[in-house]
DNA sequence: TCCTAGACTTACGATCGTTAGCTTACGTCT
DNA sequence: AGACGTAAGCTAACGATCGTAAGTCTAGGA
């Protein structure tokens, strides 16, 4: 994590091969205004630099324009992602694995609301008309969407789960449950409903048996 | 559905007693700039003006400012989302009524899918900082939730659902899941996943025998 | 005839993305 | 040690758009 994202003085230039470390402080900028509560809008290319401490016009060295930087985020908050539920997979029992993971999955989004409803929240811009969904959710999707069958294949192999002729189809369903608490949760904060609603769904998405 | 969203003539003057027609057209405007495919941030108070063939000012005369358009928009798309479950709620097979309400709801956010992201895609606004969760996610929340819970119950009794000690609570992870999945329908148009993937979750979430 | 509801015209200040050109200091090379 | 090229970043400015305020026109009904 870088830290510089609030500056007083006037901010010291980086190092001659060291250019690309702006890159990286434009980036943290950004994902800095989205955690200040703002929503998308208040990520603009101009706010970027300001919260950086550059002018804005510098940031086009490392941007082609201001989608790009969005791009940059979701795709590295992607990657925070996956390797978080990557990290959360270490268990022996299969139980504690599927619990384990799924909750890894809402605690991130939960810790940061706004960086999830960026990722998940849909084409900011009218020219690039996926942003998310066919390389980047690809991306989470092959890597987190196997980790859960894996997952629910071992509930099923414990003896915990009933089986399914598609455990991928189950995963994905399973995701989705997670995804629609996980994005309500980033939404409103206030979730009506029970407590323990994640665990209902964990439980009925990944037919636990009774 | 008010008809008048293109306009080439310079458009009539309303009534004398009939200046809120005003009012529905530019509800209906908005809700034409998000169909065009634009993100919210179309939704610019000039642009609705335009389409609605009228001066940006004259929108003072029915609403605060520019949020107060969406918040009008994400109402009455709410109360047509509620109409619309109350009417698919029919049957009186408890399966196909359960089956009929949630594919109602999905259709409906997959028929209009900028509407649905407004609708639940959270804040745009930093004053107004709840804009959907407390009144009008409670309005959609207090009706759909218990017609959800009245349709889990009618399963129940029915013999073809496992019971439960909080049916409402089943209900509010029957409806994370769909909302999961609607979301991402609304959000990247092509689902990766089985098709029956609404089904698989319809049918683990109610906890519907095998 | 005249009042007033229902609009419109004009305009201000702020912000935005982006382009063009300039400055400065680090690292290298003689 | 000193000159110098260039990477790294800045200043200034353009045109567009936005939300909103202030004042003006106009036609339908009493």
């Amino acid at each position: 994590m870088v830290t510089r994202v609030t500056s007083t003085e006037p901010r010291k230039r980086n190092r001659r091969g060291e250019g690309g470390k702006l890159r990286e402080e434009i980036i943290a900028a950004a994902v800095a205004l989205l955690d200040e509560g703002g929503d998308e809008r208040a990520v603009t290319l101009r706010s970027v630099a300001r919260k950086a401490g550059i002018a804005a016009p510098s940031i086009y060295a490392h941007f082609a324009d201001q989608p790009s930087i969005m791009l940059a985020v979701v795709q590295q908050e992607m990657d925070r992602l996956a390797a978080a539920l990557r990290e959360a997979d270490k268990g022996s029992d299969a139980r504690e694995r599927l619990f384990s993971v799924c909750n890894a999955y809402l605690d991130l989004a939960q810790e940061h609301p706004q960086r999830y409803r960026i990722m998940f929240g849909g084409l900011w811009t009218p020219s690039v008309d996926s942003s998310i969904t066919d390389a980047d959710l690809d991306s989470l999707g092959a890597e987190a969407l196997t980790l859960l069958a894996d997952v629910l294949k071992a509930c099923v192999e414990a003896g915990i789960a009933h089986g399914s002729d598609d455990l991928y189809g189950d995963a994905v369903a399973l995701w989705l449950g997670l995804h629609g608490l996980a994005h309500q949760r980033a939404v409103v904060r206030k979730m009506p409903g029970p407590s323990d609603v994640a665990d209902r769904l964990i439980t009925a998405l990944a037919h636990l048996k009774r």
